[in-house]
DNA sequence: GTCTGTTTGAAACATACGTTTGAAGCACAT
DNA sequence: ATGTGCTTCAAACGTATGTTTCAAACAGAC
């Protein structure tokens, strides 16, 4: 055929291992058995490790990032003028990665354990590779953020951002162990989308809280409320 | 001399190397040189990598669990039956961490990323381990949030747990990143008491955000508030 | 069919890893 | 001083990694 499936399924495998192992704790050996092509097919159609990992980000987060400007866009048009809401903004993020296109069931619950891979392993060509690539979008949600927040110094926006950076990731990432975890002790049958719906006003909240103290309490006086 | 400080120096070098690498990372061997110690006096001394890992936190944990329960019992003590609030508890889980004897300045922060690692990096075995060996102050937190949020359901609660978990987690295991950038950004120097001082309140509010709807809006009709 | 450019295949490469070995070094009690 | 128990050391072991090589297989154009 003019143009084989190893590409993808080399991808597929990799996407899939590398959620549930992390990057370095994968091995091309693995990848390649897994997608069932040969060991070198990596370095043929890729050219190293590294850029296989940047292509499983691009593969998911270009059109990704399409979506959500579009989402921003529209956003944007109906509040006319006005900045939209945190809660506005929280849930054109949400929504633009819940209706991606998705390649299986797990398809977002993986990539948000990616993200949050990336973020957390020390691999800095990731890093540099993501900030470079999608900086464009990245950026457009900071700004809303802020527009949504007038009322927090910007050094507690940056920390509060990164809380609800951490608190999805985790969340997402790990969903469907919390899911299981869930459905034995509870009973309770949850899905992704609400997963979001509980997370979203977590969220708001918490961005929304009073400011916090610059320094802590003295140690032999905790607040009492 | 009748104890050698080889087994600190070990431990010191790795704990140090692992925060900032991580653990599949960082190799034995950068380690003894980092130590400044033969390459064989790990597997001597600890008997193998995993051992070295938990040994690590063990140096840390089984302390810093101590002062957890004194805290705790102090707290409760204070309280004289009525359950301690959310923030109270709060605060008393990172006071605790806060006050604890530093071998250096980065200490705390270094086992905050290393926490965080813990959690993140797929090590089954550290998992574990941390499980088995710290299970009693971890099940007395869980009572005390239970406690103090008597309004949530329990499928709310888990949840919610899961969403702090992750938002604490994650900053502090990228904490030393999220410092650069703010020192290059905008020119700030931040502690790990600071940070803790941002983080209590923003999770106590999360925690207490009202009730999320149980069911996302339709795709097509996102909340305008 | 024959040529051409691309893709696959099995094997090897060099390097790095965690671990083991056995001799040497050392402090200390006898 | 001599033996003893612990510790250090340099070197090697076996295995796994990412990458390279080069021949074979393949598809499409002429």
């Amino acid at each position: 055929m003019a143009q084989s499936d190893t590409v993808d399924r080399i991808l597929d495998a990799a996407e899939e291992l590398f959620a549930e192992r992390g990057f370095s704790e994968t091995s091309l050996r693995m990848i390649t058995s897994k997608a069932k092509v040969n060991l070198a097919a990596v370095n043929y159609h890729f050219g190293s490790k590294n850029a296989l990992i940047h292509a499983v980000f691009g593969r998911f987060l270009t059109p990704f990032s399409a979506t959500l400007e579009n989402a921003f866009d529209e956003l944007e048009a109906r509040c006319k003028g006005t900045p939209p809401t945190l809660n506005q903004t929280l849930w054109a993020l949400t929504e633009s990665a819940v209706r991606m296109p998705q390649r299986n069931e797990k398809g977002i619950s993986i990539f948000m354990r990616l993200l949050g891979l990336a973020y957390t392993q020390s691999q800095g060509h990731l890093r540099k590779f993501l900030e470079q690539e999608y900086s464009q979008p990245f950026s457009r949600f900071m700004r809303l953020l802020k527009e949504a927040t007038p009322q927090l110094s910007a050094v507690d926006r940056y920390w509060r951002i990164q809380f609800m950076l951490g608190a999805t990731a985790f969340t997402m990432s790990s969903s469907d162990a919390l899911q299981d975890i869930l459905r034995n002790k509870l009973g309770v049958e949850t899905t992704v989308q609400e997963i979001a719906a509980r997370l979203v006003p977590f969220l708001a909240a918490g961005m929304q809280a009073q400011d916090a103290l610059l320094v802590p309490p003295a140690p032999d006086k905790m607040p009492v409320a």
